[in-house]
DNA sequence: ATGGTCGTGGGACGA
């Protein structure tokens, strides 16, 4: 079973390089992230008419996140756990049922720019809640992953400039340790599973000519419970998508499971 | 050295 995340930044602008990308890497499950819609305006059919399912997790104008599965879906979950005064769009869970269920949860941390301030208190406060899901997905010792946009640079090796990143939220130094904090639960970064190969990236900004530059930061990952990472068969990036006509600032990353 | 690019929605803000 193929496992993609790909944070398209908004369905409108990028629904024809999205069914392009689906048509031929062929996921079996999608994980999208910054839909920018609204549950009622995102094109369900355009990914209905090739065979997927589809379970959206928006809001107006930011944010959002959504399902695309050619399985069957149960038990869909909506936001994450912790603050029910917390009105972004940035989580979706659910059950794929294969041969094996299989837990997956959608997300799309938040970025905590600038730092210090009240996004960085809310990207913590979120980082704590994510680890509080991520020990309770483990005590259900069933095989699942949590994969998505985590806006974490781990280490200086996943950036092509740690210098340029070191009073980012993305990269300081309290971000990197609840993030290893989660993966010390028990959880397995699938990319560094499968390679320790430095230069890896999953995004390159817009501006400045980062993608020319090569100059990009691996934020997107999948983490897998034990019990997933024992069927884990290989992780990739989907890198040449960012050089594509009107690209994401991201580029797809995928897990195949033995599933 | 500086400012630089997108997306949404139809202005200002987020990244």
């Amino acid at each position: 079973m193929k496992i993609a995340s790909f944070n398209i930044n908004g369905i409108k602008a990028r629904a024809p390089a999205l069914l392009d990308w689906l048509k031929e890497a062929e996921p079996d499950v999608a994980l999208l992230q910054e839909i920018k819609s609204t549950d009622e305006n995102f094109p369900r059919s355009l990914f209905e008419d090739i065979g997927y399912n589809v379970e959206t997790h928006g809001q107006k104008g930011f944010n959002g996140v959504a399902i695309l599965s050619k399985l069957p879906l149960e038990d869909v979950r909506r936001q994450l756990p912790g603050d029910p005064a917390d009105e972004q769009a940035r989580w979706i869970e659910a059950t794929v049922i294969g041969k094996k269920a299989l837990r997956v949860c959608c997300l799309y941390l938040p970025n905590g720019n600038p730092a210090p301030g009240p996004k960085y208190d809310y990207k913590l406060a979120w980082m704590d809640r994510l680890k509080a899901r991520a020990k309770a997905l483990l005590q259900t010792e069933e095989p699942a992953l949590m994969a998505g946009d985590y806006n974490v640079i781990p280490q200086p090796e996943d950036a092509a400039n740690p210098q340029i990143w070191t009073k980012d939220a993305l990269f300081l130094p309290q971000t990197r340790k609840k993030f290893h904090e989660i993966l010390n639960l028990g959880y397995t970064d699938a990319l560094r599973a499968i390679t320790q190969e430095p230069g890896i990236y999953t995004f390159w900004d817009y501006q400045a000519g980062a993608w020319k530059k090569n100059n990009g930061i691996r934020i997107d990952h999948f983490l897998l419970t034990p019990q997933c990472a024992d069927l884990l068969l290989d992780c990739q990036i989907d890198k040449e998508v960012r050089e594509r006509e009107k690209p994401s600032d991201h580029v797809p990353i995928w897990v195949e499971l033995d599933l």
